[in-house]
DNA sequence: AATGCATATCGTATATCGACGATAAACAAT
DNA sequence: ATTGTTTATCGTCGATATACGATATGCATT
C-alpha cells in the first residue's frame, strides 16, 4: 500500500535534490529588487538612466509627489547603492550608480 | 551675471530631456521586484527554479519560518504571477511561471 | 552677516508588512 | 462518516513604509 506522504503529484515530474539557497546571496537581491519595489522609485531609477545625471530638483518636478517624498525614495534607492548622490553647492547631482546596475542584472539574468 | 538658478553642476555634463517614465510599466515592474523584495521569497524562488515543481511542505521545511508565514509569501508570489500553484488532491505544487520570469528579466535587462 | 535656494530631516498619521499560533478548508485513505 | 494530511486563512502584534507639512541644514550670493 502506498502512503499518501509518499505519493508524488501528477505535476511533479521530477525530484531533484532541494539546494538551499544562500542566505547572503538571497539578502543581496532583496535589497536590489527592494530598491525597485515602488513604482515612484522605479521612475526615479528610469528618469535617471535616461540621462547621465539629474538634480533633485528635477526629480521632484517630474514626479506628483512632496519634495519630502522624492528625497526619501532617493534616501532608500541611495541606501540601496543603485543610486549615488554627489554634492555640488547647494544642490545635489543624483545619478545611476552603474556597478550596482551591473550587479542587479546580472543577479536577475543569471535567475535559473 | 548668471543666476544660481541656471549654473549647471559640475557633475552635469549633459541636459537631456527628461522623459515622463509610464506610469504602467513602472507598477509592473515595482510589482514584480516586489515579489523579490524579500530574502524568504528570493530563497523560495531560488528553491523553485532549482527543480521543475516542488510542494508547499518542501519549502516549508526548507525555510526556518513557519508553516504560515511561508504560505503568505506564497501568496504574494502567486498575486505577482511569479509563481504559480497548481493543486493536486490535498496538496498544492508550486512551480515558477516562466513566462512571468521572462519578463521580469527582459524588465531587469532593459533598464537603460 | 544676511538672504535665498536646494535638499535633508523631523514629526506625525495611516497603511501595510511580516511573523506567529490557531483554526478552517480540501482532499485521501480507511 | 471519520481520521489524517496538507495548505490557506484569520486574528493579532510589533515593525516598517509611505505620505505630508514644517523645519533645519548647507551653500552661494550679496
Amino acid at each position: 500500500m502506498v502512503r499518501t506522504k509518499a505519493v508524488v503529484p501528477k505535476c511533479c515530474t521530477t525530484s531533484e535534490k532541494l539546494s538551499l539557497p544562500d542566505v547572503a546571496w538571497a539578502e543581496e537581491m532583496a535589497k536590489l529588487t527592494w530598491a525597485l519595489a515602488h513604482p515612484a522609485r522605479v521612475r526615479i531609477v528610469r528618469l535617471l538612466l535616461n540621462r547621465t545625471s539629474c538634480m533633485c530638483g528635477e526629480i521632484v518636478e517630474e514626479m506628483p509627489l512632496a519634495q519630502s517624498t522624492v528625497s526619501q525614495h532617493l534616501k532608500i534607492l541611495k541606501e540601496s547603492g543603485l543610486v549615488q548622490g554627489e554634492i555640488d553647492g547647494p544642490r545635489v547631482c543624483y545619478c545611476i550608480n552603474k556597478q550596482a546596475m551591473v550587479k542587479l542584472k546580472k543577479l536577475i539574468a543569471d535567475l535559473e
